[in-house]
DNA sequence: CGATATAGGACCGAAACAGTCCCATATCAA
DNA sequence: TTGATATGGGACTGTTTCGGTCCTATATCG
């Protein structure tokens, strides 16, 4: 389903909590984080050291310590949250073990496939924290050029679908 | 790490095979194709079985059956592929759950994550079967577009980086 | 009838995931 | 100095998903 893991959908909540009720970015502690996020503590700990071992946030120890943003957020991008949670973003097995893939004689898909993890890549990589305070509609419009220039319009991301709930998308 | 599940890798590779070596996109049974992709037989049931049901080939039984494209490889897209072997693409788990979120008062993350997944639908919307069969890297530009626009340039899909690393130490 | 193909499952071991817990270390304040 | 509180870095576990196999029913053709 390329469904990301939960650590990852909470690291991007995590960190847009940085910017919420006037937490100007500084110093909230894990604790206080998960009460705010209503998530499970524990994992709140592990993912904010995992961003903070990835560079994104800095922490500092001691009573009253905590976790800040590193950088603007405006120059944090989503593909780096979630990459810093759960790895590097490789859609598929073979961009990342290079090499003993039996198939490889034979398989020419791999070059694609490259270039659609660096689409999707760029995708999440153009978004960053900050737009994810505000919807943006607009940045649909470059992405619908991309769509019309391959000639497909339908994207079907929900096989099944009543009329319904094809107007809730548009 | 944001990877698909190898059956719809698995799904691509079966799909762009009808395109291959004088195959005109007609008749082939799984036996064969197994054979052609050195791909593990039972699996290769597996994925056809799916992308049948869901309309992207079409079957023939009995003794000389097999399965072809159901439609003209130009207007079927990566993302129908990948959608019919493993379900929706909902890269978060509220997207298709909808409802019971316990911390769906304070998110205001999901609108975002909607946005997001369609930004990834449609690239994966926009690459065409017949699209996977060549380079394609001038598709690249419009994306570039939409990077620009938010101001992020390094996309950084290899998160452990000797820059980054030396300025967390210090 | 018999060979061969797909249709639709059940089934299982292995791996990943979600979540918890523990201990070491650093910091601050009394 | 001591205690409270914070992060750092793990180990650990139950559950789910994944990758893969296999079995039976059904359709087709010779």
């Amino acid at each position: 389903m390329i469904r990301m893991s939960k650590l990852a959908d909470y690291g991007l909540v995590l960190m847009t909590q940085f910017l919420r009720s006037g937490n100007r970015g500084r110093n909230l502690s894990a604790r206080r984080l998960a009460v705010e996020t209503r998530l499970p503590l524990p994992m709140v700990r592990k993912v904010l050291k995992a961003l903070t071992r990835e560079g994104l946030l800095v922490s500092n120890r001691g009573t009253s310590g905590g976790y800040g943003l590193a950088r603007d957020p405006g120059r944090i991008s989503v593909a780096e949250i979630l990459s810093a949670v759960e790895g590097p973003i490789a859609m598929t097995e073979c961009l990342d073990t290079d090499g003993n893939c039996r198939q490889e004689a034979v398989c020419r898909v791999r070059n694609n496939w490259e270039w659609i993890n660096d689409a999707v890549t760029g995708v999440l990589g153009a978004i960053s924290l900050l737009d994810m305070l505000e919807p943006l509609p607009d940045r649909l419009v470059p992405l619908a050029g991309v769509m019309e220039k391959s000639e497909i319009k339908a994207v079907d991301s929900e096989p099944r679908r009543t009329e319904k709930e094809a107007a809730r998308v548009s």
